[in-house]
DNA sequence: TTGTAGGCGTTATCAC
DNA sequence: GTGATAACGCCTACAA
């Protein structure tokens, strides 16, 4: 069935029918309800393919997960709980919009393979986050002319049709550092991602300036560790590891760069034989749906994820439809310190 | 950028380049380097449209999860721990085998758009999931030559292009029932589904039939509660409905129908002023990755979600890229009990 | 082995 | 307001 066979049965040409789909001014009342009676009667639904290569414009979105992880896990990026989230968000409002997803997770062998879908035109625009995407080939994608959203990639927006938009991570890890503080922790470790993130070293900055701010110092060589921000073994490994180095003077609290790391940080803690929060006090950036099913229940910094799906999305299909977005810079603050039982009240000295 | 710009390059016809692009026989070695090259040289990716159009057969399996629920929550059904898991497995598997996921969840408003990307031909298959589709609407689609994968819809295939795979959750309820009553249980309660789930009237069934198994019956009436069997809510509040109502006759243990429910039923017998596993045990089916920190850690009967990812999106590769398969029925029955801290041992009278 | 030509289903630009 | 006609970019007989 095709539009040719809808003009037949309607009696007009291909070019009413056409008209009528697109809803185009100047079609006679009669002439629209004839066509859309034959259209409704035949079930017909135009050929996607076919209007694109005539010029629309079609209404996918391709969202892109950079997973750099050298091992490859059972579990990916994506069952990360900032992304399982993210997903399940970005994908309403996506769908409410009108917009479909097309999630791919881009691993390192397959990550030229990323530009194919703007290149055939599978997608209308792109969405781009997960772990921080190779330098060279950045700047080949923000050079073309592809309608894409950066999030947590880079902090200025390189051409008009790419948006930035970032976290205010910084801000989070303030935060956590305040709280830290505020209950009278000095020394404080932080087990964040890899260096080359930009979210996990902001928060990093974010924690120290706390300090700063208390006349604190935060010794990076002895009580910073780095692992694998995404998943939960990055953060077992990075507190086995931190702690072992400091046994002969512990920190009074952790602070866990990510929601994956977290989980492993607890365990990690509670496998070395220390107790939560009398030996260690812990803290987490991002928050877990089951944090408050834990023993003790973990107090974090929650990232709004709805938020960040909401921007992403919403800015991407401004791109798309206007061919411009009022800035091409934006940065996402909301963030909630979710007080629990992790963190312990220290006397004041 | 077009198949004649490069044809021109390389000083060839269009139907050469084309023959290269497809890797047909019969080309000139000479050509075809000549062709590649300019190809590579140019970094020419044909357009997705007018291949399809053209009669090329696109990559992008549609993923729609029905949502049934008639409260609009925060968090839609993606974000339960089994699709959490399911759609980053399946988005996995599909980008290895060449294939890119289209997701989209369905909600009641719009579940005869879902049919839209079929008819416009945006995808070659899709896999149909979540809450059980509406009887008219299964049937109709079903009726059509549309390739797909029903997962817990119906039992049996009712055409050539449709394969059925179900989960054995009879098994799951039944390993359930067995673990309790391994463990000395008598008065059992089940906290599930909505009764027209497939997969929460299974469980229910199989863990009755452990019960028969054992002599012992399930009163349904006293001891068996629904409710919404993907949210946590549905848990909770399905779980107090069930306590209060046995105040006089508490069960000694409770078998939550799925992963969601686990956490809301956990949390409801806490709120009740019952300890976890003194005064009820507990049991789930379907696992969490955070089971195993609660406290008490929860003893659960696990579904395997990347099998079920597996044979998913695996059949209907197969039905797009054969056209057909040798099975139209196929059941998932890996199921593994992860014995924890949530079921008491009762002494046996 | 290579080139030519027609068709895929739609939209848009013209005349009428 | 409506109808012919030419794109859109590719694939595949068929002819050479």
């Amino acid at each position: 069935m095709n539009s040719g066979e809808i003009a037949k049965l309607a009696k007009v040409s291909r070019s009413t029918v056409s008209r009528v789909l697109n809803h185009h001014a100047g079609v006679t009342d009669k002439m629209r309800e004839r066509v859309e009676a034959v259209i409704r009667e035949q079930n017909y639904v135009p050929d996607a393919a076919a209007r694109k290569l005539a010029g629309k414009e079609n209404r996918i979105i391709g969202l892109f997960i950079i997973d750099t992880a050298d091992t490859y896990e059972e579990h990916n990026i994506c069952t990360t709980p900032f992304y399982n989230d993210y997903i399940a968000q970005s994908i309403d409002i996506a769908n409410s919009r009108g917009y479909d997803l097309l999630i791919r997770v881009v691993h390192h062998q397959n990550s030229d393979e990323l530009e194919h879908l703007f290149q055939n035109r599978s997608i209308a625009g792109g969405i781009i986050m997960g772990d921080r995407m190779n330098d060279s080939l950045l700047e080949h994608l923000t050079g073309r002319q592809y309608r894409m959203v950066l999030y947590n990639q880079i902090t200025e927006s390189p051409a008009a049709n790419v948006v930035v938009v970032n976290y205010n991570n910084f801000k989070c890890g303030r935060m956590a550092g305040e709280e830290l503080i505020r209950r009278g922790h000095k020394r404080i470790a932080m087990v964040t991602g890899e260096t080359n993130k930009i979210c996990a070293m902001e928060r990093l900055e974010g924690l120290k300036a706390a300090m700063r701010g208390a006349s604190l110092t935060l010794d990076c060589d002895r009580y910073v560790e780095c692992g694998a921000f995404h998943r939960q073994s990055g953060g077992y490994e990075a507190t086995r590891r931190l702690l072992k180095r400091n046994l002969d003077h512990m920190p009074t609290a952790i602070c866990a760069g990510s929601a994956a790391m977290m989980m492993g940080t607890m365990q990690a803690v509670i496998d070395m034989g220390f107790q939560i929060p009398q030996d260690i006090s812990l803290i987490g950036i991002d928050g877990n749906s089951l944090s408050q099913y834990t023993v003790p229940t973990l107090t974090e910094v929650q990232i709004s994820r709805k938020r960040v799906a909401l921007v992403t999305v919403t800015r991407l299909i401004e791109l798309i439809e206007n061919g411009e977005t009022p800035q091409h810079e934006y940065e996402i603050s909301e963030a909630e310190l979710i007080q629990r039982d992790s963190v312990k009240i220290l006397s004041t000295e």
